[in-house]
Order: structure tokens, then C-alpha cells, then sequence
DNA sequence: CTCCCGATAGTTATCGATAACATCGCAGAT
DNA sequence: ATCTGCGATGTTATCGATAACTATCGGGAG
């Protein structure tokens, strides 16, 4: 024989109110067969029981649950806790409950961690970004487990996806620039591939210049000082670049207090321009470039998707959201 | 009839490789008693067919799971971010895997997340702070789940915690600012009863200065902007205060700005001090004090004497990490 | 007065996996 | 040669809940 049972189960509140484990399980789920006077005291008796369901034997028989998934590569960005706090919402008010994962921008650590998840049969799943490791989109497609990818955008995505074009996101700014007459462009960002869709920003930034950007490549957990001295490195150049491009606002932030202590002034001597219009930018004596991101729009707008997708009803497989330059201090004299 | 089964189980494994559904399931598991060339040829088998483990009939069975709750506050703040990725790696590294929830600093979300996170039979809960619903330390002693409470400390925690005494922060700073010659405090921080370990802080601040501290609550969501407007509503008061305490390094980076602005030079004019050392004070034109708190650390101790709890043993119920005062600038001449 | 029907409640089979127990076959001990 | 022991497998019961079907009761229609 097994142990015997510790905890009370819809069994024990039967025997207690007398009735029929099924009636207990009815009166529970506020399904119809059950008179009202019944049930409350079923109700009633379950509390004192303390009775707690158990939502594993009901996702076993149902094949489903109410987990979503949601797969970001990491919190210590806003960036990334504005589009969870949207989705969150958005699933929660629908009666669904999230699993976060963050991957650190490792595929290896995303594609286990939805092998994982999908063992708990969740009732969809989120990822960020489009790119992926090889064999997971058909995983994932085979599992017939509804799928959003946020934050970048594809024209074959895996199942659904929301996010913004950052290939076009890095030509607007990049464009915006050059017709302010800077020549001289420079990127600092985290080393190539970690990041893909600051890759695809650069891409686009290549584009608008038509022309080399010079590319740092910073590897330091703490993003400001990252930026902080990237810049620095980027100051010693000749010749000097004009502007430089970000890969977000706290590494923007970084160069500008390189610039401030190099006795460099922006706008005067160097643009400056951020990613994401991150709530730091606006606060700063100089007022940052910045290119501001629906972040929250995005993780709404791929919950509700997501959500019409997992009721069945077949939303645009691709959205695609824009974005805003948001011009700070960067207008130059010529 | 059920609809026909539509997912591969042990069962189809089974039938492919000609043998029990038990001789899968322990080779799966990697269970002794299998030979190890047929193990090998169930797993190529299993992989062929796509089998994905079904953890709900696992779970029920076993009744517990590999999975562990934690419950932040919030995510907009690396605080907890830190404390998360500490914690989170430690119990990925022993086998578990972790279910987010973020509260808003509402109790009652708290509350309810709980509940449901029970009804997943999970391997242990971690609450951040130690003050909760009435009846919630009840349920969850009974519920015999371990449960873990971070970042604030308690003498009769729910089971077991680790973190930081932040009444005594609050003390540690102000009596060092005070040793300075500042007589003159005031906070700055989220409205009374938002933040409880807040508000202990402030009682620090009140003891060391054994007289009552200005304080400001500010109701925002951009914390910049919180302590940006904060400070200037401080500015205004006669007598202005002499040093300024914030909730954390967000609002005082946004009150220096204020200063700056408003031609104020810290820490010439007025003392700053936040709290949590946080990246951003690293970069700083005018390096600002601030009370260095070990957030990784927390999480990293959490999370090992969860686990030690988990397995049956009784690490030390409170761990009351220590707390170090960075000073940047607020050396005053007196 | 009988029959039929809806509301209420109970019975049985089932989900997918694992623990406990039963079996089987072969090698080394007696 | 028979027994014993152990590794390798198979069989059965079980976890807690729900779907589908069955049973019971009382009242209105014919």
C-alpha cells in the first residue's frame, strides 16, 4: 500500500457533507446539477476542510491547463519587465496564470526551458524575438500549443508574432541623423549576436548612412558602464565620430556621463542617441535622442492575440508596430 | 468514449519498441533496471516518436514537483531583479524550476497567487518581505509547503528567511550622517504602507537622529521622476533640510538632477543618499552615497537553505545579512 | 391515473505516469 | 543437480479529478 492520504481531496469534503464526490467536484467548479442551498454548504464545508484542489489531476484529464509561458531573455531592463507587465495583465484579467523564464540570450538555456514547459502542457506559449534554435519551431508547431514572439517581427513567424521592425527602427534613426548633416557614425552595443535585434538595428543604421558605422562591442554586465566606456574608447578615435548610437538608454546614459567628464558637450560636439525612451531620459540635464519603443503596447497587443488564438479565432499572424524618434538634444547647428 | 488519445505517451513508446510501458518509464527516467542497450533503444525510440513527458500525471502521482514559487514586489527595479537571477540559478542548478509572480506591493495579489500556486503541489514558496495577509503564514504552515521570505527579516518568520534588517539600514545611515554633522534629514519615498521595508527605513532614520525626519511621499511611476519632483518640493522648505534620504538610487538620481537644476551642487549644499547601490550610481558625475545592499547574495543564501530545506534539513530559520554604507560625496567640510 | 421530462445526484471509466509487487532466467553456491 | 539470488521486465493498483452515462424524484400534460 502507498502512505495513506495526508491532505484533504474533493473526497473527504464528500464524506463530510454526505453527498457524492461528484457533487462536491460539481459544486466546486459552479457547474449546473447542484441546488444553491447544496452547494454553499459544500462550500462552506470545503473551507473548514481547507480543501485545496489539486491542479495537476485536473490538468491531467482536461489535456490543458491555464499556464502561459512567457520566455524573455532578462529582467534587468525595463524594456523587457514593461512588455511582461502588459502581457501579464492582459492574461491574468483572462483567467490565465504565467511562467517567466529569462534565457540570457542563450537559444540553448530557451529551447530547454520550453521542453520543459511544454511537459506541463501550458495553454501557450511566449518567446522573444523570431530567432531561435533550429529544430524549436517545429517543436513547437507540433505541439499544436499556441505561440506568440514578441518584441521583433517576422514574415514567418512560428505561429503568431508582435513586435517592431528593428531593422527600420535602426534606418529611421540612422536616416533622421544623416539628414542632420552627421557623417561620422558609431554603435555601441553588446557583443555581435548576442543581442540579434540590436544586430538588425545596426543593419539598418548601416543602411541609412550608406556606409560603414563603427561598431563597439562592449561585454560588462553593468550596461552604464558599458556605455560609459565604450565611449570613452569611441572619443580616442580619429577621426572623432560625430554620433554615436546606442543600444539602449542606460548605456546612452553611460556616454553621456563619459562625455560630461571627457569635457565634451553634447549636442555641441557629439550626438547622442538612446533606445527604448527608458523613464532615465527624463530627468537628464541634457536631454537624450532616444527612439521610443511600444513596449507596453506590444506585450498587450500580443496577449490579446495570443488569447484569441488560444479561443481559437485566428488573429494577424504578423503585427507589426511602429516606432517614434524622439528627438532630445541631437539637433545640430551644420 | 473519451476522443482517441492524440499525443504520444509511454504507452506508444512503448508498443514502438515492443516492451512495457514500466521498462520506458524507468528508462526515461533513467531508473536502474534496464539493460542499458535496450534503455538506449527506448530513448532513440522516444525521440523519434516526439515523446514529451506529461509532468501533471507525474506530479499527481508523486504528489510534489520540481517546481518552486516566488513571488517579487516588482520587476521595474534591478533590487529584485538581482535577488531573482541569484535565487533562480541556484534552483535551476539543482533541478527545479522557478514560477514567477510580481505582487505590485499588493497583499492581496499575494494573496491569491498563493492559493493557486498550492494547487500545484509545488516544492516550496519564496515571499518577498515578511509581512502578509492575516491568514496567509497559517495556510502555508499547514499547507507543509517550505517556505522561503526574502529581503526583510522576521523573528517568527512563516518557515525560514534571509535578508536584510532594514529598520537597522535606516539607522546605520542616519547615525553616520549625523556623525557628519547633518542635522537638518529628510526622505524621500513611496507613499506610507506601499513599501513596509520603506517605512522601516524611515524609523531607522528617525531613531539615529532621535527626532522626527521630513518625509515626502511620492506617488509616481517613473521613479526618476518621483524623486526628481520630490526634491524639488524639498528645496522649497525653510529651513531646507541638509541631507536627503531616498527610497532608492532611482529617486536619488533623480533628485541630484533636480539639484543640478536648480543649481544646488551636492554635496557642497545638501547631502544624498539612496539606497542599494545600484549600477547607475557607478557612473555618476557626482559619486552619491548610498547603503550597499547584498542582493545577489540574499538570493543565493535564499535559495541554497530552501533547498536544504526541501531535503529535510533545518538550516538556520532567520540569516540576517549585513548591510554597507558606500559614502560617494557626502563628506562634509564642518 | 399514467407517462414523460427536467433537475439533481450518483456510478463508472479514464487521463498518464509511478510504486509496489510478481515473474522469469541465468549464474554461482552448496 | 538443486537451490538461491539478483538483474531485467512485466502486471496491478493508485494518485485526484472530470466526462459521460445512469438513476431517482416530483410535477405537469394528456
Amino acid at each position: 500500500m502507498r502512505r495513506a492520504a495526508q491532505r484533504t481531496g474533493l473526497k473527504d469534503v464528500a464524506k463530510a457533507a454526505n453527498v457524492s464526490l461528484m457533487t462536491v467536484s460539481r459544486a466546486m467548479r459552479g457547474v449546473e446539477g447542484v441546488s444553491s442551498q447544496k452547494r454553499a454548504e459544500i462550500l462552506r464545508i470545503a473551507k473548514r476542510l481547507n480543501y485545496l484542489p489539486n491542479s495537476n489531476a485536473r490538468s491531467l484529464v482536461a489535456e490543458n491547463s491555464d499556464l502561459v509561458g512567457i520566455s524573455l531573455p532578462t529582467l534587468y531592463n525595463d524594456v523587457f519587465a514593461s512588455m511582461l507587465a502588459g502581457m501579464r495583465n492582459t492574461f491574468e484579467n483572462a483567467g490565465f496564470a504565467t511562467v517567466l523564464d529569462t534565457t540570457k540570450y542563450d537559444l540553448h538555456v530557451e529551447q530547454n526551458w520550453v521542453k520543459r514547459l511544454l511537459s506541463w502542457r501550458p495553454a501557450a506559449i511566449v518567446l522573444t524575438g523570431v530567432d531561435h534554435m533550429h529544430d524549436l519551431a517545429d517543436a513547437l508547431r507540433q505541439s499544436k500549443v499556441p505561440t506568440l514572439e514578441i518584441w521583433d517581427v517576422t514574415d514567418d513567424p512560428i505561429d503568431i508574432c508582435v513586435g517592431i521592425d528593428h531593422r527600420q527602427a535602426g534606418f529611421v534613426a540612422g536616416h533622421a541623423a544623416r539628414k542632420l548633416g552627421y557623417r561620422r557614425p558609431a554603435f555601441v552595443g553588446a557583443p555581435r549576436g548576442q543581442d540579434t535585434r540590436a544586430d538588425k538595428r545596426l543593419e539598418g543604421l548601416r543602411l541609412a548612412f550608406d556606409g560603414p558605422v563603427m561598431a563597439m562591442r562592449v561585454d560588462e554586465d553593468n550596461s552604464y558602464l558599458a556605455g560609459h566606456a565604450g565611449t570613452l574608447d569611441l572619443l580616442e578615435q580619429d577621426p572623432r565620430p560625430d554620433i554615436v548610437f546606442y543600444l539602449n538608454d542606460h548605456l546612452a546614459f553611460g556616454g553621456l556621463m563619459a562625455c560630461m567628464a571627457s569635457g565634451i558637450e553634447s549636442p555641441r560636439d557629439i550626438g547622442l542617441v538612446g533606445f527604448n525612451a527608458l523613464d532615465v531620459t527624463t530627468v537628464l540635464p541634457v536631454p537624450l535622442s532616444t527612439i521610443r519603443t511600444p513596449r507596453r503596447l506590444i506585450g498587450v497587443t500580443g496577449a490579446r492575440n495570443l488569447l484569441a488564438r488560444i479561443n481559437g479565432v485566428s488573429p494577424d499572424p504578423v503585427v507589426r508596430l511602429p516606432v517614434e524618434l524622439v528627438q532630445g538634444a541631437t539637433t545640430r547647428l551644420q
